[in-house]
RNA sequence: GCGGUUGUCGUCUAGCCUGGUUUGGACGUCAGCUUCCCAAGCUGAAGGCCGCGGGUUCAAAUCCCGCCAACCGCACCA
């Protein structure tokens, strides 16, 4: 059952559509439905893909970044070293009374009394009970106090103390991976490792359809460079940018700023950073939401994740929903590899070599001194070869170019070690597909149109015989295995008055629709329709393939 | 997890307050006919033990309780 909200808000047509065009919907419906789970349907797994290939061609192409694909079942270790296990947790106090649930540290604070990050869940449990800190529902006094963690836990092995976690983001896979990657990459830096996949997070409470779900899609990448020569591609100057960063998080409006300028006044503290945002804002465009439903707001200390100095959400906006959040951009600095070096005692470094001077020395062919100085060779090779202006002289002889090398070896080179450090944009795929499917929604005389961008669903194709005869579906067929020989994604439908199909293949988001009709069993050619503007031009099907 | 609201074919809904034959309609879907270009026309069909479980009653979609799910508010979203 769909009912998301008591009228028919867009969303709610949307989240209808999504589920009987085979995008996504509710996951276990059967069983009554278990919150935070999302399937992805037909349509959805294809334009997930293309969202996919779409984000590569962006973000991880471009600048010979490398993609990996790591585990989604995490040892404990790992993530008590990330900070995950200790900071992924929230002490709940709980009231005794009315069973209301209350973050315990904000409890205390808002009461006056001091907390730290270093109090204790007994602590806590102490404090609100002595100070009778009073429920803000119903004002009792008496609390219990429990750690919610918000990772799904199991165990590896037959062992229970071996415990595990599903991965609550996809970076730590890259992290623990470092070494290796880096020598891949060859020992450089700025190194970018991407990764698709899955993440998950025992959310207390998923809301919002697909936008707090408990697994969901990500796309991140943790990009690798030294602190002091970022080595970022140029910034765009002229496009600009909706950032509402600290300094006028007051004022409620994002400033319009260049990359450029941005990263210059000292707003984005890394080069990356801006060029990632610069990135993710055109990304997102692609994706079909306008400019003006985009922007990036500063997550301010405390709002921020554990391990990151500066974080700025690419949020997009939602009539139903308000700025809802697609991308973050953490700049991690260098706290996880730090973290996991200093747990497993691996040096998680970069070696930067660097020549000081180097040292020029003559070597001789010898046998070419013998040929050519029969006489003399003894006397040249056990000489020490003294260069002056007009050649390399030997025991007073002037020696001819075959008859000797210089090698330039290094004499002193720097050797320097650093952890460096990570930008990390990170992408919601399920709230990308959300966002995508939303701004293609639309109406046309009273018909509900799917307006995908075509390189979201560029390859899919409608082939229709325009009635339902023998021979014009027999031709029909033809053109299906044709087109998907050359990879296209076809659908063929063969039922029905020709309009009714239009319109069902425009709410569905297909782009094209080729029809054949009697005139296709005379020359071979189609009809082709679009979409969105439902013209209609005849052609011969091979030239769809060009 | 707390409080509020809600849950009836795929979707939107009528019926619920005031218990009483097989829960009715529209759209969609499917089949047949028809149909040479935009949800057209004709005929027919499938699809709901009324979210799940219990209780009250001679009798429950309807009243009561519990659970699940969705939405809103609080809290949470590292």
């Amino acid at each position: 059952m769909i009912n998301f909200f008591r009228y028919m808000d867009k969303l709610t047509e949307v989240l209808n559509l999504a589920k009987s065009k085979g995008y996504f919907w509710p996951s276990y419906e059967i069983y009554g439905g278990v919150s935070g789970f999302y399937t992805i349907g037909p349509m959805g797994s294809l334009v997930l893909k293309n969202i996919e290939d779409l984000w590569k061609s962006y973000f991880v192409r471009p600048n010979g970044f490398l993609e990996i694909d790591s585990p989604d079942i995490m040892p404990a270790r790992v993530l008590k070293a990330s900070g995950h296990v200790d900071n992924f947790k929230d002490p709940m106090a709980e009231c005794a009374k009315c069973g209301s649930k209350y973050r315990a540290d904000h409890l205390l604070s808002d009461s006056g009394i001091q907390v730290s990050e270093s109090t204790s869940i007994n602590q806590m449990n102490e404090l609100l009970n002595q100070n009778k800190v009073k429920c803000p529902n119903c004002g009792a006094t008496t609390w219990t106090v429990k750690q919610f963690l918000n990772m799904f836990e199991t165990n590896i092995g037959p062992y229970a103390d071996n415990k595990g976690y599903l991965r609550p983001e996809t970076a730590q896979g890259i992290f623990v991976e470092f070494k290796t990657l880096l020598d891949i990459n060859r020992g450089k830096v700025p190194m970018g490792i991407a990764q698709i996949g899955r993440g998950y997070r025992n959310e207390i409470s998923p809301r919002q359809s697909m936008i707090r779900l408990r697994e969901f899609h990500m796309m991140e990448l943790e990009l690798f460079m030294d602190p002091e020569d970022e080595k970022a591609p140029a910034l765009d100057r002229d496009m600009k940018l909706p950032l509402l960063h600290e300094k006028v998080m007051e004022k409620g409006e994002p400033e319009l700023i260049s990359p450029y300028g941005a990263y210059k006044n000292g707003i984005l503290k890394s080069a990356w950073l801006a060029y990632f945002l610069e990135k993710s804002f055109k990304f997102v465009m692609a994706l079909g939401v306008p400019e003006s439903k985009q922007r990036f707001i500063e997550k301010l200390v405390g709002e921020r994740a554990h391990y990151s100095a500066q974080t700025f959400d690419h949020e997009v906006f939602f009539d139903e929903m308000g700025w809802t959040e697609v991308a973050g951009f953490a700049y991690r600095t260098d706290y996880d590899l730090k973290s996991h070096a200093k747990e497993t005692g691996q040096e998680l470094v970069v070696i930067e070599k660097k020549t000081i001077s180097t040292r020029k020395t003559i070597k001789l062919n010898e046998k070419e001194v013998k040929n050519t100085h029969k006489k003399d060779w003894e006397s040249i090779i056990s000489s020490v070869p003294e260069s002056r202006e007009d050649g390399i002289y030997c025991a007073g002889i002037k020696l001819s170019s075959n008859e000797y090398k210089i090698i330039e070896e290094v004499e002193k080179e720097e050797v320097r070690k650093f952890v460096p450090y990570v930008v990390e944009p990170s992408f919601g795929l399920d709230r990308l597909l959300l966002a995508t499917i939303y701004y293609a929604y639309g109406k046309k005389d009273g018909r509900n149109i799917l307006s995908l961008p075509d390189v979201i669903l560029g390859k899919v194709v409608a082939v229709l015989p325009l009635v339902s005869k023998k021979d014009m579906i027999e031709k029909a067929f033809e053109i299906k295995a044709m087109l998907e020989k050359s990879g296209y994604f076809v659908i063929f439908d063969e039922k029905g008055y020709i309009g009714k199909r239009y319109a069902r293949l425009d709410e569905a988001g297909i782009p094209k629709a080729i029809t054949v009709d009697g005139q296709t069993l005379e020359d071979g050619t189609v009809t082709i329709r679009d979409r969105d503007t439902w013209n209609q031009k005849r052609i011969r099907p091979s030239d769809l393939l060009v």
